[in-house]
DNA sequence: CGGACCGGTTGCAGAATACAACGTCACGAT
DNA sequence: ATCGTGACGTTGTATTCTGCAACCGGTCCG
């Protein structure tokens, strides 16, 4: 077995690793959706819809940068704008039908890639790899 | 225990949030190294020097792409080029002595964030952790 | 009412990236 | 030996992503 330290540095080299190529991956998968319109659809999917300012927390993204990737996916017609009737400086963003199409082809894209290559390992690993990833990120939510 | 497609739907879907994050969470953690650079170097130290076109087809980069971020890295005295005498063509990249210390400085940030991180892991959950992400990558370094 | 704050947009600048065209060099076929 | 092909790297150009700062409209509290 490593030690702790060992195991700390290698978690972090491919973990970075792995963030390095993503985008770049994501890009050649499907061309049409870069991979931050991926996660902001995605995130919209699972949330059943939130404001501008929570993307931009849970991302790690400026106002702007989120607000601006909203405009071209509301342009592409993938989301719609609803407005808080009581608050008016909310805006509810959810997908239209065209975005959960679009999200869910490129879904299976990405699926069908992940599928391939963790096509062997055994269930209980895979069980556990998505535990550990769980449990990171759970912890990376909050700081930095 | 989730089902082999819940596992790799999870997988997937936190492997990418990482991704997203991890750029944004580099410039926070060391502002004067970004994730780009910060990789690049860790490569050149980790093989001991090595071609700027090995650097492009490891990360999945456009060639131009490295030779302007090499450009930058040399100019901040980071590395330096070694010209191969048997091949002109060659160029052979390594890291001087300030870079040595600038990735090592940087690399500790990094790792005291992700010992914090991984603080309450049990030692062997660790090292679980990094076989899988080690396991993955290796499938993940020639395909998509 | 008025100031502080929140959610979002826009102007601006900088960085990263891809694609294409090019220069240099090496190597193999003729 | 020479010419074509391809490898390695650089540069020009355009696009996209991003952050910061300034701003607008709306809300809430004193």
């Amino acid at each position: 077995m490593l030690s702790r330290d060992q195991s700390v540095v290698t978690i972090q080299r491919e973990l970075t690793a792995f963030a390095r190529r993503a985008r770049a991956a994501a890009a050649r998968m499907h061309p049409e959706l870069s991979l931050v319109s991926f996660t902001l659809l995605s995130h919209l999917e699972d949330q059943q819809g939130c404001r501008a300012t929570d993307l931009a927390a849970y991302y790690m993204l400026d106002k702007s940068t989120i607000s601006r990737q909203i405009a071209a996916l509301e342009k592409l017609g993938f989301i719609e704008r609803i407005s808080d009737p009581d608050d008016h400086r909310i805006q509810l963003l959810q997908l239209t039908a065209a975005g959960t199409a679009k999200l869910a082809e490129a879904a299976e894209l990405r699926r069908q890639a992940f599928h391939e290559r963790l096509a062997d390992w055994a269930p209980q690993d895979l069980d556990r790899f998505a535990e550990y990833l769980l449990r990171y990120n759970s912890r990376a939510e909050g700081g930095s």
